[in-house]
DNA sequence: TCCTTTTGTCAACGAGCGTTGATTTACGAC
DNA sequence: GTCGTAAATCAACGCTCGTTGACAAAAGGA
């Protein structure tokens, strides 16, 4: 058992943030399935068998880095009127963020476990919000438009990169969208 | 140089019908890459080396099958305060008839080839209705949310299956997301 | 019938994949 | 130095993939 220096960190760990953030890369750019360990292990500059070592298997490595750290505003605190705009901003920062939900939309399509724990994400971010919003008898029929609207900006300015939705100034998005939102969750269409 | 009965179809182009349409099949639930010769084969009940006797690659195979014919209607005689009721119709329709909108869908968070054709045909659906119903230096802006929200609904009701959106009828769709369309092209916000 | 063309089958190739186990290197503790 | 353990390397496994070329069967015209 060796004792180092609390303030340098261990090498085993510094290689194992260097495999994960590897993963990270290439997971998002191109998907589960286009991803090899061998790539993730030449970006690390390592050899293959350690992420085998360090993660167990590439599904475990992938459950792992592709598990976004929700943490989801309090957006009891807002006023009814502004969920709309505040549900945009939240959005904009998880993906723009170092969350992992690009690595996920870019997998779900393709990926049976990526596109359930996308929807495991969705039902409780915001189908808890929409629902304490209205009446909640057409909340379910809210939240999916809700979410047909937020994924499909998410798609074509993250994934597919659009130009003309890249384009958009975050301005633009929060006001355009959120205004959308706002309709959708049926509180002052503004 | 074989004459046949033309009230007969020919044999090899039965089997040839049979690889696209297990192509098809296979393209638009798995994506591209899931997807294997060897599995379209068998589904087609034929040997693997004619995919690529009657196709040439994979590749080639999944072009084919993957575009989409874009047969998009006369929205000119479509008054301009219903152009987006128009476009989610019309949309609705592409996706769920035989269109080889959703193989490409699905295969293009992956698969670049694919998600240029999508590119493509926003380019030349959407784009130039949206320039025509409004001053053109913001059609770009304006087609661009039109894109995140038709892309959106398709992604969760044909391709995630989000309980929620597939729940949603097709005249709540209609109007909802037609609703927001309208507002985005910025004619008349309904 | 024989011959030609079309259509289909079969076995195998080379390559790349995830994964494994044995082996070697690095390095702090004594 | 020497030892023991953690970290990293290496070669190889079994498998699946897309693709190929040689060969067999079927079909139609003469």
């Amino acid at each position: 058992m060796s004792l180092m220096p609390p303030w340098k960190i261990e090498k085993s760990e510094r290689t194992r943030s260097a495999i994960e953030d590897a993963a990270r890369q290439l997971f998002a750019e191109r998907g589960y399935e286009r991803t090899t360990i061998r790539e993730i292990a030449a970006l690390a500059q390592i050899d293959p068998a350690l992420v085998i070592r360090y993660f167990g298997s590439k599904d475990e490595l992938f459950s792992l880095v592709a598990e976004p750290d929700l943490q989801l505003p309090n957006l009891s605190a807002i006023a009814p009127s502004r969920i709309g705009e505040a549900l945009v901003r939240h959005f904009l920062d998880m993906w723009e963020g170092g969350s992992g939900m690009p690595i996920l939309l870019r997998s779900a399509a393709s990926n049976a476990s990526a596109a359930q724990s996308l929807e495991r994400i969705f039902a409780r971010q915001v189908f808890p919000v929409i629902a304490s919003a209205g009446e909640p008898s057409t909340a379910p029929q809210r939240a999916g438009l809700v979410a047909s609207q937020l994924l499909g900006l998410a798609l074509t300015r993250y994934i597919l990169k659009l130009p003309p939705v890249v384009a958009l100034d975050r301005d633009t998005i929060v006001r355009e969208i959120g205004g959308t939102i706002q309709r959708y969750i049926g509180q002052s269409p503004k």
